[in-house]
DNA sequence: ACCGCCACTTGACGAAGATCAATGAGGGTG
DNA sequence: CACCCTCATTGATCTTCGTCAAGTGGCGGT
């Protein structure tokens, strides 16, 4: 696991990051002045929850999860996250300690930005102030229909949800990529990974056929009736 | 439902609120000049899922709950809110659309803050802006622990934390009041009343004793060790 | 005082999902 | 190629929780 400060090809990968878009390249620099970029490989924990937090992440590549532990060994995965999304960017404004742990599930690249000449600079700037609420919003959002999902929704259901959340298609048919692998989507679901397969054999009966890491889903309407008969409306 | 401008003793009210606390009197007056109080009877519904959120709430008196409703007329309860919580205030800065329900468990009063003008004022005191993100960032922690309870605590576990974070107390004995109704705690929960009823049964035998709303927990640490076996570090 | 309503509890049963165990399909390594 | 290891699937069984039904006690209204 290695540091360096910021390329210049670093920085032009996280101008495509929602929370930065918009800000002038001169701007960027200036924010991030102090900033690093840590590769990382795959498997690397690299905080649990509890510790301090004296910094949020950007990934630039690669996945990471955010987990909580229970006695022994057991891990639970909260969140998984890709290239362009932060994580733990809330962390640093309440009691400054991670709510979770956060390991690599893939070789990744992140951007490690420290908590205060970044809030010292956040006053500078009200644009940044919006669309830093409005990415730590949708994160809460996420939450919030996680845990909906949980309460009312079936394995199949929830499972239904997720596959929908990969596409961008509206009706007909579509064909998505599973982003990692099933051990980890089972956790993430909040399931076995018997009772995701299991799961994946019920869709199979609605039109939704995979193989390996490709999933079609034959009606994307047909599932979303499924997923959402005594579900949670969109 | 009535409405009314902001009382003197409405703003003295309001101080209290975290988000709130430290702001002089004069700059709260203005920050909040477009904000009304709302006084709402029993079991209203405020807005849905999915309506277009241009304010955010203060509880001043009574409980709230955030829902996401089923097919039908299920509805699971995500979160209960008291005086001196505000909610929703993430759904200002997002896509503009709030992401539950909101229903009033009892009489309340409630002050109604419309966005713009809080925006535009939020722009003036940096202090507020942060002040608002660990408001935010408190729910949203809030959140995460519910998700890993959900996915790796049995009811009896869950129950356990929910008590626990009633007391101050760290150790020995402690007396707590549940807050509100046990079916609405139940779907807070995530669980049927009937199963509520049978995890206070589980919990009776490593001393928890419950009569009404009062409810005896005789020893803490005893609680917390069973709530984290198998469960989730503080 | 009586009745009815509502919140809560308890019991019996069934369904969903977890757990345990066995098997097969790649993928890398000696 | 043989070997091993991990991931995925499938079957059998068990546990937990939801569902259905009945029963209790409190509280308010007539």
């Amino acid at each position: 696991m290695e540091s360096t400060p910021l390329s210049q090809a670093a920085l032009v990968q996280i101008r495509r990051v929602p929370l930065f878009a918009g800000l002038a390249p001169e701007a960027l620099g200036w924010l991030l002045e102090s900033a690093q970029v840590q590769s990382c490989p795959r498997d690397t924990v690299l905080f649990e929850a509890g510790d301090p937090a004296s910094q949020f992440y950007v990934v630039l590549d690669g996945r990471v999860e955010l987990f909580m532990r229970s006695a022994g060994t057991r891990r639970s995965v909260i969140d998984v996250l890709g290239p362009g999304e932060t994580f733990d960017v809330a962390a640093i404004f309440d009691v400054g300690r991670y709510p979770t742990g956060a390991r690599t599930v893939e070789d990744a690249e992140l951007v490690v930005v420290p908590r205060d000449s970044f809030v010292a600079r956040l006053s500078e700037n009200f644009d940044l102030v919006l669309s830093l609420m409005a990415s730590i919003s949708r994160h809460l959002r996420g939450l919030v229909r996680q845990v909906g999902e949980l309460k009312l929704k079936t394995t199949g259901q929830r499972l239904g949800s997720f596959l929908l959340g990969l596409t961008d298609a509206e009706t007909g048919h579509s064909t998505v990529r599973l982003p990692y692998d099933k051990r980890l989507l089972a956790s993430r679901l909040g399931m076995q990974p018997e009772s995701l397969s299991r799961a994946f054999g019920t869709l199979r009966e609605i039109g939704v056929h995979g193989e390996n890491d490709r999933v079609v889903i034959d009606d994307l309407t047909a599932l979303r009736t499924y997923c959402e008969e005594n579900g949670i409306p969109r």
